[in-house]
DNA sequence: GTCTATATTTCGATAGAC
DNA sequence: GTCTATCGAAATATAGAC
């Protein structure tokens, strides 16, 4: 009860990434100024820099809301060792990944609208991050030689269905609940996965 | 004979796009300086502006290399009534975009990269842009509500497939020769769509 | 066609008051 | 925590000579 329910500080920098979140989807990145951002919250460019050191770093907060769980999927899958016994592992990690993908929609399609933007992101010095990119990691993956093309193909197609589906096409899937939604995506995704 | 064979001009103009290309793929559009691109052909910015009256519409003639066949593809899917019928030229529609694609896989990708920048063309009055954006045209068609979830999911995933894997991902598949991979995303897309 | 300037604008970032 | 004011660094674009 001594704490006031004033629970302002962090409450405004939740509402500086969720604006921000949403202008970088809808306009990019690079298009988007501290400006625009500021403008929506009703204040000004200089306030934002009291929340974050630069612009930068929003992008940088939005993309590790997501991160960490991808980057645990890719570890796993990456544990084994590439050939067959990979191939049969991937329809768990594809299930897995539609999983954790399906409450952030919204998220990812931030995420792929500004890949240039967050590549630009891991090459900058100021911030300290450790691991390499998904996007690379997978790619590696993927252009194997111990697995066959069709194998190689069909992962890839299962990857694609669901950024399709769950976030490039997100707005014309509005109207459907999600999880209805990640059932069939994963119904798509199992048929195509015989192989 | 009274030609001379020095075709410069168009040539040039060839170079600066092909250049322009590469960078925008790899940096992305915002990222790519004028400085940039005139650096790599050794020559100055300002000789850019003898050939292209904006930065912008360097992007906007990419673009319109790979738009023409899309809208094309578009305007005949557009035109069977919507319900069973489009579902049935659904796979048509697919190989020949398919068809389409695959030599213009590089193409694809600076679009995708890119599409934030180029959803800006179509916003900006001095450009003439006289249809709509082709994402937007595919999301209505997805958005139907005169066809059965599955369906809907089953065609916005055979897009993310092609999509993915001939330009995502296409770098993982530059060991492949196009006509293969090609085949090879055909027989995915034709599994995937038995309705 | 290509160059050397330079104009213009926009943006990220900082300083310092309140 | 938020403001006003401003700096400095790009970048796009223009003017005009050659």
């Amino acid at each position: 009860m001594p704490r006031p329910p004033k629970t302002n500080g962090t409450e405004t920098r939740e509402r500086i990434l969720d604006v921000a979140q949403e202008l970088f989807t809808s306009q990019g990145y690079d298009k988007t100024s501290l400006r625009d951002i500021a403008e929506r919250l009703d204040i000004t460019k200089a306030a934002l820099y009291y929340y974050f050191e630069r612009k930068e770093e929003i992008l940088l907060q939005l993309h590790l809301r997501l991160h960490a769980d991808g980057a645990e999927l890719l570890d796993g899958l990456e544990a084994i060792p590439d050939g067959p016994e990979r191939v049969a592992a991937w329809p768990g990690f594809i299930h897995r990944f539609v999983e954790a993908l399906t409450p952030h929609r919204d998220l990812l399609l931030m995420h792929r609208r500004n890949q240039g933007a967050i590549d630009a992101l891991y090459q900058d010095e100021r911030n300290r991050m450790e691991n390499e990119e998904l996007e690379k990691r997978l790619e590696r993956i993927l252009a194997s030689d111990a697995l066959t093309l069709s194998q190689r193909v069909r992962m890839a197609a299962s990857i694609g269905v669901i950024t399709e589906v769950l976030a490039e096409s997100g707005p014309a899937f509005e109207d459907v609940p999600p999880d209805d939604l990640a059932a069939e995506v994963l119904a798509v995704v199992d048929g195509l996965l015989y192989f």
